[in-house]
DNA sequence: ACGATATTTCAACAAAATTTGAAATGAGAT
DNA sequence: ATCTCATTTCAAATTTTGTTGAAATATCGT
């Protein structure tokens, strides 16, 4: 969603103004100075990494086929033939959207056989509960 | 993410092979007879509307930018001018993001005085947990 | 009504994600 | 080795998202 070089989120070592010398609504300003000023807010703000890994999580679960394919693997593995027969999409697709899955540690696929099974992860479980 | 008219996910009301009929592996074939098998798959995917929905909302947290506005209004309501000194980007831009939140219902925003404040809902503090 | 500040909207553009169909690969059977 | 089936990979086309800067809107103070 992001590339790696920009800087989107963090904010530590960002010279921030002081907050007395800002503009802002009394009742903002009151609440913040109470809560620690700008520096505790900016303490709030999660590592740069994180937010990153966060997000590409979100974002493999922000495609209703995907969604779909989580919640067809909650209570048992399946080889992509069967998911196939549930999600009637090209091949090339399925696959396109397993890898996705699987490269964001949501899914594990390996081949038994002729086929490929996948099967949740703990982390992909995490969302289909 | 998604159309309103493609069909991505749900799958009641297609006719699924019988689970005899297919060629799949032996131990998914146990294994999914056991636990009812192709219909009760298929019931356990949910509705599309809710796939949908939930799709959009993560794809609202699929941004380390639109994290890193949760994460600031995580302990008060905060106004688009001190949000916008931790994020440094264009104002429309923030706009932008800012408004994607909403849309999904994760904050709210309302004019006081000159200023515009934010705050989470309750969907949206579930995130930042 | 007017001017000033804060924020949003809009349209054009850029960038990223998804879809498609063809070709490649993996694995067992012959 | 070759055939076949299941699945993945690839590059090109398409669609969706995100960015930019200018213009519009909201609200307050005068």
């Amino acid at each position: 969603m992001l590339g790696k070089k920009e800087s989107c989120c963090s904010n530590r070592g960002n010279r921030l103004p002081k907050i007395k010398e800002m503009e802002i609504p009394d009742s903002i300003r009151q609440e913040l100075e109470q809560l620690g000023g700008f520096d505790a807010l900016a303490d709030r703000i999660p590592q740069r990494e994180d937010l990153e890994e966060k997000s590409r999580i979100y974002h493999a679960l922000s495609d209703p086929l995907r969604l779909t394919i989580l919640h067809l693997l909650k209570d048992q593995p399946l080889c992509v033939c069967v998911i196939k027969k549930f999600v009637r999409i090209a091949d090339s697709k399925l696959s396109y959207h397993l890898a996705i899955l699987k490269e964001r540690g949501l899914i594990t696929g390996e081949y038994q056989g002729n086929w490929v099974i996948y099967s949740l992860t703990a982390d992909g479980r995490s969302f289909v509960r």
